[in-house]
DNA sequence: AGTTTAGGAATGAATGTTCATTCCGTACAT
DNA sequence: ATGTACGGAATGAACATTCATTCCTAAACT
């Protein structure tokens, strides 16, 4: 039960980041959505800037075991690819506003150095991927930052739609978007 | 000389904006910047939220008539599509901040109706090139919303690396930002 | 030409509001 | 009863906005 209400905190922070930024999200506000009182926050959180940190870490974290699990480092790029790809799906369905929470706010001024590495680590996840695919000539000879910003513009535009009701996921979807995001990344003759 | 203080202002706001949110601008921040009286803000703008308003729509505002102008009807998809690009780039070149500013602030929620439709108005113009290039079969069957996501998501990467010095802008980086966004929109067999 | 003066422009200290954070009375558990 | 967890009112800081005052400019006057 003490854990419920911290993982409530937690759970409204996010959505509440995700919709509407960290500056422009209140602590009554999250007190309210969390059903609790705005005091109860600093029993689990010494301050707003911790609050944050410490959500920005447990997501990167969770996505970086997510993505790091079952690597197929024997297999070929494309598959590789596509193991990065559906690992990404998986951790939005598990957590709906997380992604959109780390893209929007993975440059605030208020990270700490722990949520910066932490941040560094799940890019150069992405980053080393890419360089590898470069090497071996299957992926496109671009900044490697450059292509992971239209992975994750594609992917997280998606999110926005589905979630707005605006689309219907499916596989074919998903399928889709992968095969978008392929092509834009991967080396053509 | 009167109107100096005026673009001022709005240059100032701008770049704040765009670096920091709107949320985490404050008044005094930008009369700073601006080197005016916090007062003299309000001589030219009715409160916060008018200022980010004028801001967006004539941004948005100038963006669209560049992409509009000499648009070339009568060519073919990829030529569009290279016109667009080029748009862009240009637009970019000429107002440093913008594109990120209405980028991340196209959904928030200060904006009034106005700036809505001028931003409706804006993507509707990739959202019909797009429609029309599905028609003909050039263009990958997702929905346009993903499509221009994706477009966007690799150019203001770009962007970001190139301002924040981490590499150099080139005619052949822009060349294969712009095959790669290319290769994610059109329709493979 | 030099001086005066009216009126708009600009300022930044003052005001009221909103927020993060603290504090204390209450309720529940042991 | 004593201790612990809570809630929400209280507090102080920071903010957007206002306003009394100063500063400029340029026209009118001598």
């Amino acid at each position: 039960m003490a854990t419920t209400k911290r993982d409530n905190i937690l759970h409204s922070a996010l959505t509440l980041f995700a919709e509407r930024g960290f500056d422009a999200t209140t602590i009554p506000m999250i007190a309210n959505d969390a059903r609790v009182g705005a005091g109860t926050i600093y029993r689990y959180f010494e301050n707003k800037e911790v609050l944050v940190n410490t959500l920005f870490q447990h997501h990167v974290g969770v996505l970086t075991s997510l993505l790091e699990e079952d690597f197929p480092h024997q297999s070929g790029v494309r598959n590789q690819f596509h193991h990065l790809f559906h690992r990404l799906v998986r951790f939005t369905n598990e957590h709906e506003h997380a992604l959109y929470f780390i893209k929007t706010h993975n440059a605030a001024y208020f990270l700490d150095d722990r949520s910066k590495d932490y941040f560094t680590h799940l890019w150069s996840i992405l980053r080393d991927f890419l360089d590898r695919g470069k090497e071996k000539k299957e992926i496109r000879d671009l900044p490697s930052l450059a292509l992971i910003a239209i992975i994750f513009g594609g992917f997280l535009e998606l999110q926005q739609l589905i979630r707005a009701g605006e689309i219907e996921v499916s596989e074919e979807l998903l399928k889709g978007v992968e095969e978008s995001c392929w092509d834009a990344v991967r080396h053509h003759d």
